[in-house]
DNA sequence: ACCTGAACACCGTTCAAGT
DNA sequence: ACCTGAACACCGTTCAAGT
């Protein structure tokens, strides 16, 4: 998909290549995000990039950063759980659309949109009154589920989509019932008739916000 | 470390090349991870590596593997919410010995030894008499809190070990004090104050067991 | 069946030279 | 201040030749 050649020059920019750069990774995943590709892509010289950006390292960070600025805060008005989860499935959202994201987001260091989010989820939980403790590890638990869950999820649905999967899950149960496994390969007959993973995020989402809430009020 | 060259060649199997693989990624982390020194380390040629293992990618499938191995399954009499506690806390303390495991466990295949222990928790959660959807619920919510709590303590653990932990955080701190970020720079502070990661794991994994519980008998 | 060095393809980044 | 091609260092893996 090479750029219209007719098109004047635009400048390079780092926005620009972050966006370049996340929207690469979203077609063809962060794995074959080349520096040189990236540059062909924007029409500019390899070495051009690293005008703009330190390194690939700090590129990819920036491009978790981009990510970040898509997420819609908890709204400010609103009681602190419907608040929570109306931002934890932007989140979710936004984490589903750029699929590379989940996992860079675990060990990439925050930007400044990612610091705002915390920051913004931290006042929410705060400002419902919660006990100081329960902010501390209720923190922790909420964004763990949004990330934690993601990846699993996306674990789950980034099979090649050429594939067969009815043959793929037979084979696959075939070796798991012959196995001793029955458990495992009931569990997996029943993830082929679930598909509404939003439904199982907000179903332990919902777990986690009510027993904060209990524990805060003990 | 080079190893002792007075001692008999041991025969290169793919144990002993996912076990060096295992240790010297312990040490240096996975990124550092590199064929040709692994061979070294073993005292064969790079090449005979690939007798033994389809390529890097199966390999580091291997070590993952062969973690998942260490991991005690949860016992078979006690109260399912004891063992899975137990289990748990095995789980998260062998994940913290080999920090590069947790972020490799969520995007490579399971083996045989980490599909065991899957069928394990889930043969646990059934007995229990929880019921389906619990269990099939549970087990993502148990699973997800085991490596994503891992992977986000490991991401505060994981600082360079020269460097003076006061002048970073102080510096950090300043930087959000002044950037309107009030609540995170306070949790970062409680941060400092906190060390006991294994109270704070075992907390969140009872508000999910306890929630399981309850949505069970509701 | 297992071992191995040479060679290849690929990729991040340094350098020196341009404007 | 920004751009860039050539070159270097590094690394996974193929190949062909050994035992």
């Amino acid at each position: 998909m090479a750029r219209n050649k007719n098109e004047p020059k635009l400048a390079l920019t780092r926005e620009r290549i972050l966006d370049e750069a996340v929207a690469f990774a979203d077609v063809h995943g962060v794995d074959a995000l080349v520096m040189r590709k990236l540059a062909e892509q924007l029409g500019a010289g390899t070495m051009s990039l690293y005008n703009h950006v330190a390194n690939k390292d700090e590129m990819i960070e920036g491009m978790v950063d981009v990510v970040s600025g898509e997420i819609d805060h908890p709204a400010d008005g609103d009681e602190w759980r419907s608040a929570m989860r109306a931002s934890a499935a932007s989140a979710h959202a936004v984490l589903v659309s750029h699929k590379w994201a989940a996992a860079e987001w675990t060990r990439r260091r925050p930007g400044p949109n990612r610091l705002r989010y915390m920051d913004a989820i931290l006042r929410t939980l705060t400002e419902a009154g919660l006990r100081p403790e329960v902010v501390y590890h209720g923190y922790h638990a909420i964004t763990m589920h949004i990330v934690g869950f993601t990846i699993q999820e996306l674990g789950y649905l980034d099979m090649p989509i050429g594939v067969d999967l009815e043959d793929l899950a037979a084979g696959f149960l075939g070796g798991l019932e012959t196995s001793n496994m029955p458990h495992l390969a009931q569990h997996v007959r029943d993830h082929a008739g679930d598909d509404d993973h939003g439904d199982e995020f907000s179903w332990l989402l919902d777990l986690i916000l009510d027993g904060l809430e209990r524990s805060s009020r003990a």
